[in-house]
DNA sequence: GTCTATACGGCGATAGAC
DNA sequence: GTCTATCGCCGTATAGAC
């Protein structure tokens, strides 16, 4: 891995875990392993480094998400029971990408709120073309209530997923996994045919 | 308001809306309408305000579930959905007073990570001890399923308001509404008898 | 590409007059 | 209680040698 790669890398973990402020040219060199102003031979100002990690994040979720919901020989509640599952956190290290993605997309540091926002809208786009094929695919398959809208069951299931980061870094993994199960049951006996 | 209050006030709306490094001083006394240095005539330091701040919204915002939850003449049903539409978004001005509370739940200025979980986990006991009580009340009332533990409701429940927490800032108000109204019905579905 | 040295500005906080 | 003036520190970013 090159120099600029491990910028990005590291670069990744210090925003995600202290935000954009709260991270230091100093803290992200000290990471890499060299001193602050070598990293103005690779990026030219923090704001581009943050900018680099950025468009990386929302290219590996939406590579993510395709992945999951494409995968063939799988029904459609296997699909999204599948991301729903892969979005709970796991016992161990944090998962800086996910932390990185939720901390920016709500709060944008100043100057960025645009670009952001931007960004997210395209992702989601796609993203939300992807899952409500799969959920008239569920609807075919007899699994899903016809009468609900492939948005309506968009809705309720990021908004659980959103409920989900919310609880990272304020209870352990194995505590939002019981209770992402939980609201898995009660989510399933809400849109099920 | 005498000026130890307005300082509270406009500190929660600039930390709000700017996080805790993205705040200074200058930004608070110049909202307040003083200079800088004549803050620490009323709190020691900037951590100071920060805390008063915290403080004060706990206390509202367990008074503010209590009095929902607690109303005589309701169903358990009408609380829940009651609690749940006062997370809705209001179009109009930002709620302050929300997006503090949900930014430094999660995201804590450094050094502060043990003050803030210690009063989220002592809000959220009480919170649990009131909300399970109106889910037996459903229960018995013959409108909640039986089979459903009040934690499994609780747990779907309090994801649901994460997630439109997590909408807020990305979408209008009016979006959010819809969203969170047709994400209801889905939860509806989940936990009716 | 990496380093040492440094410029420049903004931050939290203090001193001391009124 | 409020002000002007200022300290000390640390942030981003640049200059210039190797």
């Amino acid at each position: 891995m090159n120099t600029k790669e491990k910028i990005l890398r590291t670069g990744k973990i210090q925003f995600a875990a202290h935000g954009y402020a709260g991270t230091t040219m100093a803290m992200i060199a000290e990471a890499v392993g060299i001193k602050k102003p070598s990293l103005y031979a690779h990026y030219s100002s923090k704001e581009a480094i943050f900018k680099g990690v950025l468009e990386a994040e929302f290219t590996d979720y939406i590579a993510f998400v395709t992945d999951i919901l494409e995968k063939e020989n799988q029904s459609a509640l296997g699909k999204l029971s599948a991301l729903y599952m892969a979005h709970l956190p796991e016992a161990g290290e944090p998962d800086s990408s996910n932390d990185f993605y939720y901390r920016f997309i709500k709060f944008q540091p100043p100057g960025l709120e645009e670009y952001i926002a931007g960004k997210y809208r395209e992702a989601e786009d796609i993203q939300f073309e992807i899952f409500s094929g799969v959920v008239e695919d569920g609807k075919r398959e007899g699994a899903i209530d016809p009468r609900l809208s492939a948005r309506q069951v968009y809705e309720a299931y990021f908004l659980l997923l959103g409920g989900i980061d919310s609880m990272q870094g304020l209870y352990d993994a194995e505590y939002i996994q019981k209770s992402g199960r939980d609201a898995w049951q009660v989510f399933y006996r809400g849109i099920k045919a």
